[in-house]
DNA sequence: CATGAATGAGTATTCATTCAT
DNA sequence: TATGAATGAATACTCATTCAT
């Protein structure tokens, strides 16, 4: 038997549907910010598209910005969500390595939305300090440099500076994200992991020339 | 009875002026665009930095639209003219390849406007088939590959599609331009273009791992 | 088992609490609508202030337009109310008149609220017939005429129409009332009254002066 | 034979034509904030109404706030030149007193839109420090005052504070203005004046009674 | 009876583009 | 040719009111 919690007269508020309400618009948010660009969007369309007045839309966020700014926070937390479950589970680094890489580009290859928003983000929102990638990527990253560090101390990777491995590795996965999508490059995901991680890894130089410049 | 002068009427077209101003026009162009976005950019604004009338703008571009893309295309050529004289009288392709790998970097670095007005254009002109940035890029591949298929052949790199390569190293580039700009990362084009050049010719693994990989 | 009351379902009408909310929530109104005009004001910030729910707020008053003018209505009657009173008991007629323009200059004074709200009533419902000062004015003049009329043939005032002086003293009343309000007037109601009944009663003339117009 | 100034090419400023159609937008403004009130008054209506495009208005005026305040001032402006225009000439003060009188209530009775757009102005911009018709009065007083100490001195109106006879004056003229417009009252501005001066000069109470109180 | 979630009509302002001079 | 006055389409956001609970 389930106790009727005695609640204050009115209509009470539904935290489920709110919830499920606003990851609706969202989604639909970002479908819409990613086809007609962040100005292009027309909010009373979204309203429509969703079914609900224009004054509820901005019940749940206060303002078109805010709406944005939210739909890409939903997106990024998503990847972060998906990059990680990849690697859960897996202790040898350098498999880890290869599956974040392969997930992060299948990720990107099925919602295309992402990058676009990420575009727009930096087109009208010049002035955040940050944009929302690099935010997340900051706060991602520790874990590989504790990662990278170690297998430097093992000797299973080159003496260098972690933050050159970082950097290189996460301008390399942006650079590839956005220009996949720019140039509508047709690549699977595996196969394009497999060339990242082949010269990440051991470099274009043949054996005998690596060993000449060291 | 009027003597007709040997000449069409009008004042003469002097097409020197014309191309001066029109390159004024574009630097000023660009320096707006890149600091309040596209939409953001006011043509009144434009015309009155330049002191011309914002009619005599629209004799020069039919359109805002043109003017930008116009101006997108004059930085874009420029930088390839930079990373061109860079290698002019270089025979060694590797030092090739570091001195354009060096001179891409100082070009963004000294031309932060550059950036901004890619993601500009993406952002606003996402029907455009492909950005200006990635005509540019093919265009100029042609080359790269050649040397990069002559250096596989003399065993001097690893033998794998040279696509692989170009569209690595392209995607690095690319990559790296914009985290640079986007993060504010201060790092100098020379030790910046040091990193690159080290793991994208030796890889980040040991020759040892390296080895048990192959 | 539960024991049904022997009384009709549903909360019992409490009128007393009723009134005494209404009351509450006329008090609120004319405070926020004085502040932030007939427009300006938010009935959901006036619910809020109450407590109450917006809802309910319909419930006592059935559009923003009716809570306005029942706002209205509160302060006039009990404008009249203090005049009233201040002349209750009060039987020569001179002194009457003075006790009721200090009155109603001092009821002005302690409720700035008044004169704003009038202006709003004004400015928002120019079809209404007649404002509502206006109305009670009406409704208060038959008093005064007899007054006056009285006093006229008496002798103790001068021959003249009735409605001359009740118009002019109207008039007055009303202009410095406004006058006051929007130009921040310091005086307080006792000389204000005292210079106000020195012009009404004698005028500005010398006395030779005034014999030379009859 | 005229000499065709040299101008710099382009489409000329007319500027006669810009302060008629200036006059034109204000006049049609006023006939428009009268009849509507500041936020019933549709800017895209205006523009209709005087068959130019809305956003040739904003050439004119930045905002609808600054049209509506400056067509306060030109009705305001207008007052003071009647006025001053009615008692050009005049040297018998109390005779120029009369004419100032029965120009101001004329000149309101002619321009009905002239109280209702001083009603919108409070209503709707309570936060300017003073309304534009006390800035115009203060700017005016001076001259009264003067005129008020010498007749005072010549012993022609009786000794009392000269702020007493200008703010009673002026509050009495004000309320005058507002209960006419607000009540319909259709008294001729001449007969109304006649009222106004009559009780001013004299006073309501017979001599005897007068003498009585001092 | 009380509530507050949902609604959607209503409007000032900007700015790219045109074209009379 | 050069100019800048004139144009008008296009759009986010508020808040009084309703009605399901």
């Amino acid at each position: 038997m389930k106790t009727v919690a005695p609640r204050k007269p009115g209509r009470p508020v539904d935290p489920e549907l709110r919830d499920r309400r606003c990851e609706e618009i969202l989604d639909a948010a970002l479908k819409l910010f990613a086809e007609h660009g962040y100005s292009g969007a027309d909010t009373q369309v979204l309203a429509d598209q969703l079914g609900i007045g224009k004054g509820t839309l901005y019940r749940y966020f206060s303002s078109k910005e805010r709406l944005f700014l939210a739909a890409v926070d939903r997106v990024m937390r998503r990847l972060r969500v998906t990059v990680d479950a990849s690697i859960a589970g897996i202790d040898e680094p350098l498999e880890q390595i290869g599956r974040a890489v392969r997930a992060y580009l299948g990720f990107v290859a099925d919602n295309p939305g992402f990058v676009e928003i990420l575009i727009q983000e930096r087109a009208h929102f010049k002035d955040r300090k940050k944009p929302t990638y690099f935010e997340h990527r900051e706060a991602n990253l520790e874990r590989w440099r504790t990662m990278y560090r170690s297998l430097m101390s093992e000797g299973r990777i080159r003496k260098m500076p972690v933050d050159r491995i970082t950097d290189v590795f996460g301008d390399l996965m942006y650079g590839t994200m956005f220009a996949n999508y720019f140039t509508g490059r047709q690549r699977t995901p595996e196969e394009q992991a497999k060339a990242i991680l082949d010269i990440m890894f051991c470099g274009i130089l043949a054996p005998t020339e690596q060993r000449r410049l060291s």
